[in-house]
DNA sequence: TGACTCCATGAGTAAACTTGATGATAAACG
DNA sequence: CGTTTATCATCAAGTTTACTCATGGAGTCA
């Protein structure tokens, strides 16, 4: 009925001041345009313009329907600017999700590496994710999603990160620090120190304690990982951590890390794509960055992969 | 390029779950689709959904399709919903705004009935209007202002509803209540209450005081009539009024109400309309509602048209 | 009045769209 | 494991649509 064929017609007539002058914007004869209008006109059931006058007048119904291509056009502009530098592959947008709070500090050089390699790609990176991250993938309202826990959704894949260990710090004092290994029930009498998250997204709760129905004596809660470390080493808490971001602080013999259970606590971080965009230049340039990243990051630091 | 077309077969294809179906729901055949598909793929450069898939998947480049045409399906029904109504003229929109505040009181009674006459118009009413009320009508953003200042715009057209006089309600002791009019200077050293509203949207201050440069010794405001009557009343100060809204406490003995100037300060109240809406059933209705209530409110208060 | 501009109209044409039939491919079934 | 069924692509043909070209009427300005 009504189309996009119209509503440029509209706009431009707007814009020029007759017929003639708004066919020449559209590279269309004037003929065509009062062919167009007159069938519009028709089919609306109502008259769209004055045509005697200088500027061209706009009856109520021609104003509706401006109204409407102003809010329109630029839709459409902007989805099939979007849609061509898909395409092109040399820009685009990148909206991240990361599941995984601790991740924030290792995915931030591979952010800037990239937001320099490609600064024509628009990059946005949501943590704190309300709603379910890998269907708003799938959706198409996000790109990349980094999780620990993959799950099969036709359309997605899952290219893996790394894998890493989730290790307990302890003061170097501190009687667990004997221990070789950590058992649930250990934290019974400790204070946990956690970032600021909910519990189903830590590693600690979800894999460790919770299977053992164990619960901290108190949980205290920290934006920065530099001052969890402080806290920990004055013997003011205990916390989980991957041992890679650990290890800054415990090869200086700052804390010690102590390893969750017998066989010890592992998980892979997965970067969870669309699968049509592997194909895309910049994409494909992200997971290699990313993965180049942690393996600096993990290097010289456990063989673990 | 991209036509609405095209975002009503991918919305119909997600809906439904193959090319068949959406085919039924869009009443075309399967062959139209894959036509219509084959072609846009190919102007857009990529595909946009996966076929071999139940339920279809689709693209990145489909995904943001379909964002588009979640945003403008919805935009597109409604103006058409709009201009349909508009077409029948029994159903609508009347966005109303009035330059003088006094006039309040006077319309809501039309308002009143011609809601109860025409409950599928959309009624809506805006005094405080931060822009201009009258390219805002041009415009399309409003359909009625209630003005008494016409400006010659294309397009619009003023239909006169009433002429008042505007008049100064002192009190009947006042030393004032014994002229036979007031002049300019007489409020030099008198408290004038107002509506709470800009100074140059009240007559007595552009029409009467600032052309002889005189300014009141003090000025108040009050929101209701019957409260600046009662101040008026015992001797607090003095208002200007129309004399239909003022006939009711003068004609009690309540007030008295005295002329502006030697000749009387009148104005005449125009609803401003687009000139192709005075066709419309309801816009018709509206006025002559509008008129008959001018009429019969000022009925037995005064002769002046 | 004549030149000019603007818009409407009718006819012709090329393109786009649709249709129905047919074929290829893949999944579902006995 | 062959058969059935469903889905999508392709083809040829008919139809519709949207444009251009050519022409004419109406209004405007010297």
């Amino acid at each position: 009925m009504l189309e996009i064929r119209h509503l440029k017609t509209l706009h431009a007539l707007r814009e020029s001041d007759s017929l003639v002058e708004a066919a020449e914007r559209l590279h269309l004869t004037q003929s065509a345009l009062s062919h167009q209008f007159k069938e519009l006109e028709e089919r609306m059931g109502m008259p769209l313009f004055v045509r005697k006058t200088k500027p061209v007048r706009f009856t109520s119904g021609g104003l509706r329907l401006l109204q409407l291509a102003d809010a329109m056009l630029p839709l459409m502009r902007a989805a099939e600017r979007d849609i061509t530098r898909l395409v092109g592959g040399t820009a685009g947008r990148l909206h991240m999700a990361i599941e995984c709070h601790s991740c924030f500090q290792w995915l931030m050089p591979t952010i800037d590496q990239f937001r320099d390699a490609w600064p024509e790609v628009e990059l946005d990176l949501a943590s704190g994710f309300a709603f379910a991250p890998l269907p708003a993938l799938a959706r198409g309202d996000l790109d990349l999603v980094v999780t620990s826990d993959p799950q099969e959704i036709a359309g997605l894949t899952y290219v893996p990160l790394f894998t890493y260990e989730a290790m307990l710090a302890v003061a170097n004092q501190h009687p667990l620090a004997s221990k070789p290994f950590i058992v649930p029930e250990d934290l019974s009498t400790e204070i946990l120190i956690t970032y600021p998250v909910e519990r189903d997204r830590l590693d600690i709760f979800t894999r460790f304690l919770e299977p053992a129905d164990v619960e901290p004596a108190h949980v205290r809660t920290s934006e920065l990982t530099v001052m969890m470390m402080q806290l920990v080493a004055s013997g003011r808490g205990v916390c989980g951590m991957p041992h890679w971001a650990l290890h800054e602080y415990s090869s200086r013999g700052y804390v010690q890390a102590k390893r969750l259970g017998e066989k010890g606590l592992f998980a892979t971080l997965y970067a969870a794509v669309r699968t049509d965009m592997l194909d895309v230049p910049y994409m494909r340039d992200f997971l290699l960055t990313a993965k180049d990243t942690s393996f600096s990051t993990l290097d010289g630091v456990s063989a673990v992969r």
